[in-house]
DNA sequence: ATAGGGTTAG
């Protein structure tokens, strides 16, 4: 019944005009022609159904072989139902159409079926899976993640004596590195006899997709100088990791090798060698790249506009978004999606508005990536109350999402927020992962609650089977040090169970320049340097901690030693917008056109703060700045607030990023500011948000 | 009468 329907459905629809039409009217003269012949003449799922349905009229026997042909073709067109049909009609089941059935529900999206079919294989009196069968089983597993279901199958694949064939083994590679066994995969590679070109790309791929860009790019030079010839796919699988690891040098190599090589050149090895310049810090060469490519796809469009993004190249990035769709072609959520972090981190709130609109407009917000960078971005440009909104109409939440909020929360030092929407979550049956503590400990830490923040630690094992990681120890280090418990934080990094990493130090480190603890400091920062020895944020705290007692030869020898080394500290910089431009000063800065009148603004802050009571805290500077003391008030955020309270207006609150912690001094200044000119001035910093109004921060001076 | 590897991202 259903083979009528289907095939009633068939005359009806119009000619395929790929056919010639004597296949559709057979003349009456001419002999019928064979079966398996017409199915030669087959290109696609319409010219199928038409010379199935010509030769059912034909008559003809129809020999095994052209069942098999038509099974093996309606699946690879994904037309599974008749394919399933064809299926049960033939009486003698073989391995090929066994076979032809398995790659069909496979590669089209219904892994299940292909594992059902295949146990039916094992348990019936069916004919056994042979090599053939087993890459489709494999592809099958790494679509739903069935580890046990692969290891059944890689044993049987060994009893079989299938082990040498480089398919088979090909495809355990690629399952073994999609479920992040990379020791098993490595092991299955290295017994493969005879390798080829695929095999070598599903090894790189797969250290790829582990983000082990040092081995991927080691297994891309030892199979180059093997002499395999490396195809397109090669190129797609080992570019993203070169870029990650910033290696221009080898990127150019690997750029070089694609046309000494003769390559093919497709258009996703293009975007591939867009977006690995990209990562190096190249947009100029990625640019060229891509003016140059003949057809530009949404991808091309979206690894030129991220690389824009990343490289802080805003306005072009936006200008690209623009070109794009006057280009007729469609951005997809991606490529909004990766306009936002961009925005998020120079806090350029009007840009992120206009991408939500956009979004709205094409139904991206729905998208759940979409979205939650959306919630992330109001929460990192200071707009709380916008990113909860976001939240709040988001059609489905996923880990990240509520991670998003809680984190949110934290940014802004609402830590009883924080610990409601923990409890929300769970409610939305929602289990908290490793980062929800990292969000949630941080938050307690930066509003001293250590009580709280100490539970959540202990709670993460004890009630949601979690294992801390280093960087939740290093977040309790710094919950104790920044309260002052020292000697606690001390003892809590000895008594771990793993080796303490750099950042447990450092965050007890950090601690002791708050609490101004010499010899804990000390201590903390040998140990750190040995881990990190060229942090320079370490060298600097353990300055700072010199100076701030007062042992400026020791502070000296420091700085000299980083002169050695050639450590360079990171400049500070702080952005501020106004007018859809995001405007950076760095210390010291005199690179912005209206500079001259930013710093008689600046000089003018500087007078009525200390006629207002504000004293300059010259702890933490070292000896020989003191001297000219002036120079503390050239900290990049003090260039920015002078720009804000130029041009922003009266009444809207002055919205400032800097790349590193504010330090104290501005922090009073800030303060004082806050009340002077009656203005409500919200400072992010490298950890976390300072909200200064009336002469106080809502940090309660405690981060 | 059938097979294996890939690009943008919170």
């Amino acid at each position: 019944m259903a083979a009528a329907l289907h095939l009633s459905a068939v005359n009806s629809t119009p000619p395929d005009t790929s056919i010639p039409s004597t296949i559709l009217k057979p003349s009456k003269l001419s002999p019928p022609i064979p079966p398996s012949l017409l199915l030669q003449r087959v290109t696609g799922p319409k010219s199928l159904k038409q010379i199935h349905a010509q030769i059912i009229k034909s008559r003809c026997t129809q020999a095994l072989q052209v069942q098999i042909k038509l099974i093996s073709l309606y699946s690879l067109f994904n037309q599974m139902d008749s394919a399933e049909l064809c299926f049960q009609r033939i009486p003698s089941k073989l391995q090929f159409a066994y076979n032809a059935m398995i790659r069909g529900y496979s590669t089209h999206g219904f892994p299940e079926k292909a594992l059902l079919l295949y146990s039916q294989m094992l348990y019936s009196h069916s004919p056994p899976p042979d090599k053939f069968t087993f890459p489709f089983i494999l592809k099958a597993c790494a679509a739903l993640s069935a580890l046990s279901e692969a290891r059944e199958a890689h044993g049987r694949i060994i009893k079989t004596g299938l082990t040498p064939d480089v398919h088979i083994s090909t495809a355990l590679v690629d399952f073994y590195m999609k479920l992040c066994e990379v020791g098993i995969a490595r092991q299955v590679f290295d017994n493969i006899p005879l390798k080829n070109t695929v095999c070598w790309n599903a090894l790189i791929a797969g250290y790829a997709h582990n983000e082990l860009d040092v081995e991927a790019v080691d297994a891309f030079k030892w199979m180059i100088e093997l002499g395999f010839q490396p195809s397109s796919s090669t190129m797609v699988s080992v570019l993203p990791a070169v870029g990650r690891l910033g290696d221009l040098e080898e990127g150019k190599l690997m750029h070089k090798l694609i046309i000494e090589k003769g390559i093919e050149i497709k258009e996703s090895v293009i975007n591939s060698l867009i977006a690995m310049y990209g990562k190096c810090g190249e947009t100029e060469t990625a640019r060229r790249l891509f003016d140059e490519m003949l057809e530009k796809t949404a991808v091309s469009w979206t690894v030129m506009i991220s690389t824009y993004a990343r490289n802080g190249k805003f306005a072009e990035a936006l200008e690209l978004f623009i070109c794009m769709q006057a280009h007729g072609v469609k951005p997809t959520a991606v490529t909004v999606a990766s306009i936002l972090p961009a925005c998020a981190d120079m806090m350029h709130i009007k840009l992120g508005m206009k991408v939500h609109g956009y979004s709205i407009k094409n139904g991206f917000d729905l998208d759940i990536i979409m979205s939650t960078a959306l919630v992330d971005m109001y929460a990192k440009c200071g707009c709380i109350a916008e990113a909860r909104c976001v939240f709040d109409e988001m059609p489905e939440r996923n880990i990240v999402s509520w991670n998003a909020m809680i984190n949110a929360f934290g940014l802004h030092g609402q830590v009883m927020d924080a610990l409601e929407w923990f409890a929300l979550m769970q409610l939305d049956g929602m289990k908290p992962n490793g980062s929800t503590f990292v969000s949630l400990i941080s938050a307690c830490s930066h509003a001293g609650m250590v009580a709280e923040g100490l539970e959540c630690f202990k709670s993460m094992s004890k009630d949601y089977d979690l294992v801390p990681e280093t960087k939740h120890y290093a977040c309790v280090v710094d919950l104790l040090g920044r309260a002052g418990r020292l000697k606690e934080a001390f003892e809590f990094i000895k008594a771990m169970p793993s080796e303490p990493d750099d950042s447990a130090w450092g965050a007890l480190l950090g601690a002791c320049r708050i609490h101004k603890d010499v010899e804990l400091g000390r201590m903390a920062a040998l140990k750190a340097l040995e881990l990190k020895p060229r942090e320079p944020g370490y060298y600097v705290l353990l300055t700072n901690i010199y100076a701030g007692s007062g042992r400026w030869a020791d502070a000296q020898k420091l700085r000299e030693v980083m002169k050695e080394k050639k450590i360079l500290k990171e400049a500070g910089c702080s952005s501020i917008e106004n007018g859809g431009i995001v405007h950076s000063f760095v210390v010291g800065d005199s690179k912005h056109p209206e500079w001259k009148k930013i710093y008689k603004k600046m000089e003018e802050i500087e007078e009525k703060l200390k006629e207002e009571g504000y004293v300059p805290d010259t702890s933490l500077v070292l000896h020989e700045e003191i001297e000219k003391s002036e120079r503390l008030a050239i900290h990049s955020e003090r260039i920015a607030l002078a720009f804000g309270l130029l041009k922003i207006p009266d009444g809207i609150p002055i919205k400032i990023t800097k790349n590193l912690r504010v330090c104290a001094d501005c922090h009073s200044a800030f303060k004082h500011a806050s009340r002077i000119y009656k203005r409500e001035i919200i400072l992010r910093d490298l950890r976390r948000f300072h909200r200064f109004g009336s002469g106080n921060c809502s940090c309660k001076d405690c981060w």
